[in-house]
DNA sequence: AGCACGCCGACT
DNA sequence: GTCGGCGTGCTC
């Protein structure tokens, strides 16, 4: 047999692959890219991924070892996303094997076999002819037989069908159990599609023109204006064809309302992946995709790596949203990955938004994107009206001026619900001193530690360090310490008092413990009558209140003056979300901002001329300061207990991207090319703005290109420099690329 | 990232 | 004399 290595990617952040020699008996042909083997590396046992077999290596035959067993006879990881694996590790900069791991389902990664999953299934029989059955409850159960030939055990049993019934159709040879993976159950009845107005009309006809080819779209569409709609429909005519969708959603954005009007719309298996499943959950709907039994996924972050075989359609809802970008380990962008994958898979990709970031709507404005609108709100609902309130001088009740009290008094009395939003948990953000000016902070963060009050205690936000609240003052030992600013459980407490004939609801992460709970909670909002809810972010995305009409922003302004080059897109997109929620049924509905700055020109031209005219504007201030989407960014992050340290790495950093720029444009010039300029802006290093956190010391180097190439190049260089760095074994540092905010 | 090796200080 | 701190180096 000729000599042979089979090349492995495993799972360590080293940005290299390794070879082994195959196992006892097996050929070449044995191996191919995708599959899981064991391995020996170094003194552990590893599961790698086979990246392919070579007839040469460069490791010196005596450190070969022969790979221990393979895992799989057929590959886990597809040929496509193999390749989509190795350019998001060549993009970001990162271990292939790391990228792989995260591709893969945690039960995978661990070794499993994909039977493990499979569970009892009770297939129709091909040629069975309805018997006269005797019970009831057995003629029912047949008819569901009729309806899908496959029902999963724990489905049946868990619709108070007995293992007695099942067994008495199986013995009249009408249904017979098999191991196998279960595939969800459809639904019987299909709602009817929603009537289109004609802009959702135009903009499904534009996008369905390009069915079968890469093109990405922005679906631009102010709060309901129907966005779903065109989703569902979109999916339907994707469907039709034989094709299987995607569908990515904000971590927060799967709620079971979302999940219910697209399994009630197609009568076709719809797979979900979101964090709240378990190994076992995750691995079953991965294959249902891989395996193309599912036809629809709906997934958050992570799900844009399944295999999907008949891929024909990407959605990506809420394309601005955050959550979309993982901001630890492999900081990719999902959404960004979701474009490559369309493009390489020569399929369609929709982005939805009512605030697209400033990214996407530059490529939409240029050309690159489809750039549909909705503008109109669906049925007969208003938009909101926003409405700026100067509390310059004016005096405050519990945070409120009393204009906004008194209006938020007459909702509750004509029977409708108020939506006050206020981005801090807790009771409040400080505890201070009122004799010596003392603040409890955090020991380990440049943070002021947060009051809460159920329970009672401080905690840092940052580190997650909690301590008792002090009797009196550590410093001077006066008794009279005190909270100072409003949190979401002080403003209940004070809402409860001014409003007390109506029931104050808080929604947090400290209120929402659990899934459960936060569904109830949502249920009960749903059904009940006039009430005041008063939350943070969570309450803002994803949930409908058609009860709402009104909504209060309390803390706007800590966002208008943030320190990221992003701060007012952000801020824009999160008041534009609250406001979102007021008015969503027939009665239109109010949104009052409470803020020291009524003058402030952004906010103004957003409450006057709408999210896309801020955009404009803010777009031409990043044409201006040459920042994204205008040039290529990469942040070069540090951290070590040590503060030189920590920035000492990211001045080595900058002195040799320097030279490395002195470098090529020598070797340009060597050649005769014309010298271009390669843009490079180096910032920094400066302290991160919270420089210290969990104990750590933070730095920052920005780097900005104006072309991608030129970013990726220094990108790589760089990275393979610092590897080979000693002598900082304690400063931890990583490369983000396109970073989403440089706090 | 793990994990071992190795070289120095403070303990039964 | 050893236990264990973490700096350094390696993993096919």
């Amino acid at each position: 047999m000729p000599f042979f290595v089979v090349t492995i990617a495993l799972p360590v952040p080293l940005r290299r692959l390794f070879d082994y020699l195959p196992a006892a008996n097996e050929n070449a042909g044995c191996y191919q890219p995708g599959q899981r083997v064991r391995v020996e590396f170094g003194r552990q046992v590893l599961t790698g991924i086979v990246i392919g077999c070579h007839e040469h290596t460069d490791v010196p035959h005596n450190k070969l070892k022969p790979l221990l067993q393979r895992l799989d006879d057929e590959p886990v990881v597809d040929e496509p996303t193999l390749q989509l694996c190795q350019w998001l590790a060549g993009y970001y900069h990162h271990s292939l094997g790391e990228v792989l791991e995260l591709a893969l389902p945690v039960m995978l990664r661990r070794g499993c076999e994909l039977s493990e999953v499979d569970e009892k299934v009770w297939l129709r029989q091909p040629d069975a002819h309805s018997a006269d059955l005797k019970g009831e409850k057995q003629r029912a159960l047949w008819q569901l037989f009729q309806q899908h030939s496959q029902w999963s055990h724990k489905e049946l049993t868990s619709q108070g069908y007995s293992q007695a019934q099942l067994k008495r159709l199986a013995e009249l040879g009408l249904i017979s159990p098999r191991q196998q993976l279960p595939v969800p159950a459809i639904a019987t009845t299909i709602a009817d599609p929603l009537p289109l107005n004609d802009e959702q009309h135009k903009a499904l006809q534009q996008i369905s023109q390009h069915l079968g080819s890469f093109k990405p779209s922005l679906l631009e569409g102010v709060t309901g204006s129907g966005k779903t709609e065109v989703y569902l429909q979109l999916i339907s005519k994707a469907l039709a064809t034989g094709k299987q969708v995607l569908v990515l959603v904000p971590e927060i954005g799967l709620t079971p309302q979302t999940v219910g009007r697209f399994r009630a719309r197609f009568d076709v298996p719809v797979a979900l992946l979101h964090s709240g499943l378990n190994d076992r959950e995750r691995l079953q709907g991965w294959r249902q995709c891989k395996e193309g039994k599912a036809r629809i996924l709906i997934g958050t972050r992570s799900a844009v790596f399944t295999p999907m075989p008949d891929l024909g359609l990407i959605i990506l809802d809420e394309e601005h949203d955050a959550s979309f970008k993982q901001q630890d380990g492999l900081r990719y962008s999902a959404r960004d990955f979701a474009l490559v994958r369309a493009s390489k898979t020569g399929v369609p990709v929709l982005l939805g938004s009512a605030t697209p970031s400033l990214e996407t709507l530059h490529n939409a404005l240029s050309g690159k994107y489809l750039h549909l609108k909705l503008l109109r709100r669906a049925g007969n609902a208003r938009p909101p009206a926003m409405k700026l309130h100067s509390i310059l001088h004016q005096p405050l009740t519990a945070g409120f001026a009393q204009p906004v009290l008194a209006k938020m008094q007459q909702h509750l009395q004509a029977g409708k619900q108020v939506l006050v939003f206020i981005n801090r948990r807790g009771f409040a953000p400080l505890l201070a001193c009122r004799q010596c000016g003392w603040m409890a902070e955090c020991r380990r963060c440049d943070a002021r530690l947060t009051l809460h009050q159920s329970p009672a205690h401080l905690h840092c936000h940052h580190c997650d360090f909690q301590q008792g609240i002090p009797g009196h003052c550590p410093s001077c030992h006066s008794p009279d310490i005190e909270p100072i600013g409003q949190g979401t459980e002080r403003i209940e407490q004070q809402l409860k008092q001014l409003f007390a004939d109506f029931p104050v609801r808080r929604v947090d992460r400290d209120s929402v413990r659990n899934k459960q709970a936060f569904d109830q909670l949502f249920d009960d909002i749903h059904n009940g009558g006039p009430c005041i809810l008063v939350g943070t972010q969570m309450l803002a995305k994803g949930h409908h209140f058609p009860d709402v009409t009104m909504v209060t922003i309390l803390d706007s302004d800590s966002g208008l003056f943030s320190a990221d080059f992003r701060g007012m897109e952000h801020s824009a997109q999160l008041i534009l979300q609250v406001a979102g929620r007021a008015g969503r049924a027939e009665s239109p509905g109010e949104v009052w901002i409470q803020t020291l700055y009524a003058d402030h020109p952004q906010l103004n031209l957003l409450l006057d001329n709408g999210y896309h005219a801020l955009a404009l504007s803010l777009l031409q201030q990043r044409n201006q300061q040459q920042l994204p989407p205008y040039s290529f960014m990469a942040l070069l992050r540090s951290e070590c207990e040590d503060r030189n340290q920590a920035q000492q790495l990211l001045q080595l950093a900058r002195d040799f991207i320097q030279q490395f720029q002195r470098h090529h444009h020598q070797q340009h010039d060597r050649q005769g090319l014309q010298l271009k300029q390669q843009g490079l802006n180096l910032l920094g290093p400066f302290p991160a703005i919270m420089e210290r956190r969990n104990g750590r010391f933070r730095q920052q180097l920005q780097i900005f290109a104006n072309e991608r190439s030129a970013l990726h190049r220094v990108a790589e260089a760089l990275v393979q420099f610092l590897e080979q760095q000693k002598g900082f074994n304690r400063v931890r540092w990583h490369l983000d690329i396109d970073p989403l905010d440089t706090l």
